[in-house]
DNA sequence: ACCTGAACACCGTTCAAGT
DNA sequence: ACCTGAACACCGTTCAAGT
């Protein structure tokens, strides 16, 4: 059996999981333009034609990583919501945080996952689904009378674009510049969401 | 003087300006991923080490296009601010549905501008300085009771992220799966910052 | 069944040479 | 001052050949 450290031949392990390490290495490294199909066989100690018996070209093997994270940011978000209980807004909400959570913590998939050219049509059904869920909940939460009665897509909309669009200045480093860390992803995650919850519209009794 | 049609030599004329121009016909039709220095020199007529001469390397004329869509961005949102007139909350939300509009029409612009890799200093200082006119429109909009009194650097983030992630979502095609075409990006862009005023809760005395 | 390594057409970039 | 075109080191992808 192996000794303790990598072997430096795959003819017998898996060269399809060592291609994706290596790849996700070389996107953190040098970002997803830093990643090439000979250096992540040259990592996975291999040679330039060995990658192509496991994926039929570079973007597919990007759409391997796509997928792989789709799947890994869906079960962060239910776990986080099973943590959250039942009630749907409460629910809602912890979705919402968990997806910007997961893009700090994860950025190499997260850049990869969402760049369209690597989706592909099995992937648009996960999301496809993924929407509905959304949907339910929000439909839910405006029966219970927690939310209100807006056009249940607009609302499943803009909540989309609003995690989406905090974890992507995240990961750009477009808050960094304003001292803020990944160590923050919660809390700020958490101060956006409840702005979102509450509007900008001052309430009258409240003024 | 030429006659008609592109000369095709640019000894005289602006190599600058038609390898620019070159690379955002290159974007729109094949991606950011499909541009190439060489086939931009091709299509301007000129050999493969011209480029060169105008630009240090690849990334530099990345980046210039980033910079000349930045100021186009912010052409852009200054007409439609003045538009709307004097009030802080049709201004700041005039300026959010400006932004949306601008990637929908400016596509290759907009995904070469939002590429962290070709962002320069130079930029971040004229983001910076956008910023700062943000923040003193929501100060104004809370000064006269028009906006809530939130902390003014959570308003502008989540307002940002907002229209971020609508402007991603119509460049990469998301919306077009559910029937969205470009021309509802005016009326789409309504909607969800509609929604994001009023927020979720809902209001006691309305209920 | 899986991997090697040469081959081909590309690309970014440099540089001596031309005008 | 600006452009050419050969050169070099890379890359994606293919394919005959090896085990």
């Amino acid at each position: 059996m192996s000794r303790g450290t990598k072997r430096r031949s795959y003819h017998h392990g898996n060269l399809r999981r060592a291609l994706i390490d290596a790849a996700l290495e070389l996107v953190s490294e040098n970002g997803p333009h830093g990643f090439s199909m000979r250096e992540a066989a040259r990592r996975a100690g291999v040679s330039s034609g060995a990658p192509y018996k496991h994926f039929p070209d570079r973007d597919a093997l990007m759409r391997a990583i796509s997928a792989e994270g789709e799947q890994r940011l869906l079960a962060a978000m239910d776990e986080e919501m099973a943590r959250a209980g039942t009630e749907p807004t409460a629910r809602f909400r912890a979705m919402g945080i968990a997806y910007v959570k997961f893009a700090v913590a994860n950025p190499s998939y997260f850049r990869v996952m969402t760049m369209p050219e690597y989706l592909d049509a099995e992937q648009e059904t996960t999301i496809q689904g993924q929407e509905d869920a959304v949907h339910a909940i929000i439909s839910s939460a405006q029966a219970s009378g927690a939310m209100t009665a807006d056009d249940p897509r607009v609302v499943s909309l803009a909540a989309h674009c609003l995690v989406y669009g905090l974890a992507r200045l995240f990961i750009d480093g477009h808050l960094a510049r304003d001292g803020i860390g990944p160590q923050q992803a919660e809390a700020v995650a958490t101060a956006v969401t409840g702005v979102f919850g509450r509007g900008l519209v001052p309430r009258k009794p409240d003024q």
